[in-house]
DNA sequence: GGTGGGGCTTGCAACGTTGCAAACGGCGTG
DNA sequence: CACGCCGTTTGCAACGTTGCAAGCCCCACC
């Protein structure tokens, strides 16, 4: 009687076939099962026939993953690497556009996405996920640079291209990283100049979370100036030069971060913002759904939008049915375009950097200040 | 002077560094350096810190994912498979809401998932990228019955939950796959019932694909009968016993089917079913965003929703302000259910199978017949 | 002082695959 | 008839890691 079918144990355990099986089972060699699989025009089409019937008798269906990237070194998946919970992810309208863009470039090479999950209650700790994904490259979208992910990431030595932050120069981020952006300072610029243009003195702003620590509050100038979030402070400095070009002391702006770029968040500052500062005729918010709070939250004020408070968003990721003027950026395209940079990693060129184009979007959120 | 730092090769070429090059250049054994990773009590603090030393020295961020699965036999992710491209899905609201509910169920074992491209313009080639995927079980989302991707996938031998379809006894769906979907036929049945209450008589119905292979167009009783996607033909067969319940012939039910479940779709087959139908006044969709095509196509051609024609949707995925009548199931929760089975067989369960509940929703998309 | 035990560390082997170069055999040509 | 070439098949080794059992050393106890 022959040895066990299957590679065999000791204990006569019947594991899952492998290539020795096949072969021994079609009375050829390792190596040429390996070929009719991975080579299928080098073998006759006989023995391709011969060798593929005892695969499916046996239950095989081709090479294991994980032993095949071993030995060529190639996954056929490329990571994201979002840094809130993958159940939030999937929440953000900018992220799912994002996504969009990256399967429009992965799909067409049949690549798989590993969501890498990232709980942001794990800031801080170690994050094993991350060392753990079996990837070709990487994709970090819109992380803090002082964020341990990144070094994670950045650890892995892996091509690896950086969506919007932490921009390039930041600590840990070195220059092979490919980078795909916006000119935050440029759009943020756009947006306070429209409503500097509209007449408006007193303005709010509504950022985004400035640090990987940093809570929802006022924030003041020795914050900004620390801020380890690029995005946010990019977009702060732009709108400060465009409210300091109008004449307006940046110091009489009130600015009140967000922890998080939701409905929700976005009301609760907004009602801070004005508590604060209750002269406030218009407010910049650095996200669509932050400005959507901020909607929220003049309507439960009894102040009317954009009659008594403009107020200007940012990406442009909400349904248009919702007449937000923002600043328009393309979430898909940069998507693409990051997935594209790595894919010409992967192949072998350098890093490459990529700032897209963003535009302002006047819907119906913005008025001129009405005659106080 | 000793061997290279670093595997290195006869060439001088400096790979990556692995275990044993940490091993080398900390002076201890390569299991040693393996434990301090992996089993941090069992070592000394001190060497464990001369251990850590060496590798950040070296650039070591710890062990080569693919060489770590095979060796372990667990890769720490789960693999989706999604029919659709994988942009196309992330349109799909109804997909997004899954994929946060599974999402919900992954996160808390910082388990990776793996989106699977599959392309539906290679249905009938071989899918290799699913043979590639390094995942430790897999969720099949809505696959019918005859698509090669279930043959690939269940080929795998892994792991397997199937969510909605193909439904359990389907052809090829083994005892061992785990299930999770909702009652088809009843869900459809309450859907239709609610119609023939406001006294409609003469009702439509929009259908998702009946097959793999299934184009647009007029379904006759033939194709529903050979129909192998389980989700449509259940609610088909739910319609159909809940409208025969009220004395409304089957045959005299204008049945259209749309290529995808999209908005255009909806619309295109509503006006070649209005075409084909002209005295209908109530549609059931199978899908909200075929829904929403079906007013959108009513309002082109004047018809008043719901005063001259009620429509009721499924999934209840769209936005609530859209003020659909629609079947509700329970999407995220879906997810949920579906990651945690797959858990539960992962730890050594058997398959198990669920079936979450639905209700109807009446919004603003139906009304009682009006009076000729 | 000897022996037993416990806590650390290590050597070995195998996980399943594939690239490479060598071996093989058949056929056409000189 | 012999030689050489080409198309196929094969043997070998290594990809990097980790579980296991054995070995080591030191301390405590008798």
């Amino acid at each position: 009687m022959d040895a066990a079918i299957g590679t065999g144990d000791a204990d006569g355990v019947r594991r899952r076939p492998g290539v020795v099986a096949v072969a021994r089972a079609a009375g050829v060699s390792p190596s040429t099962v390996s070929n009719v699989y991975n080579r299928p025009h080098v073998v006759t089409a006989q023995l391709r026939e011969r060798v593929l019937r005892a695969a499916s008798e046996l239950g095989y269906a081709g090479a294991d993953p994980a032993a095949r990237s071993l030995r060529s070194g190639r996954t056929g998946a490329l990571g994201v690497v979002l840094r809130e919970r993958l159940a939030y992810s999937f929440d953000d309208p900018a992220a799912v556009c994002f996504l969009q863009g990256v399967s429009d470039a992965a799909d067409p090479q049949q690549l798989a996405l590993v969501i890498v999950p990232a709980y942001p209650e794990q800031a801080g700790a170690f994050s094993p996920a991350i060392g753990r994904a079996a990837v070709d490259g990487l994709l970090l979208y819109s992380l803090v640079a002082d964020d341990p992910l990144v070094e994670a990431s950045l650890g892995r030595r892996l091509p690896t291209v950086v969506i919007d932050s932490p921009a390039p120069g930041d600590l840990g981020v070195t220059e092979r990283c490919g980078f795909v952006g916006i000119d935050e300072r440029a759009a943020a610029g756009a947006a306070v100049t429209h409503l500097v243009e509209l007449g408006h003195r007193r303005l709010g702003v509504l950022s985004l979370r400035l640090s990987a620590d940093a809570h929802a509050g006022a924030v003041d100038a020795a914050s900004q100036a620390a801020a380890t979030a690029s995005v946010p402070r990019g977009r702060l400095e732009g709108a400060r030069r465009a409210a300091e070009a109008a004449g307006i002391g940046w110091s009489s702006v009130a600015v009140e971060q967000c922890q998080i770029s939701d409905v929700e968040s976005g009301r609760a500052a907004t009602h801070a913002l004005l508590d604060r500062a209750p002269g406030t005729t218009a407010i910049f918010a650095l996200s669509d759904p932050i400005a959507l709070g901020a909607r929220r939250a003049a309507a439960e004020r009894g102040l009317s939008v954009p009659g008594d408070l403009s107020i200007v968003g940012f990406d442009d990721s909400a349904p248009e049915a919702d007449g937000l003027t923002t600043i328009h950026q393309p979430l898909r395209e940069k998507g693409r375009a990051a997935t594209e940079a790595l894919l010409r990693m992967l192949a072998g060129e350098e890093g490459s950097r990529t700032v897209l184009p963003t535009r302002l979007v006047v819907r119906g959120s913005t008025a001129p200040l009405a005659a106080a």
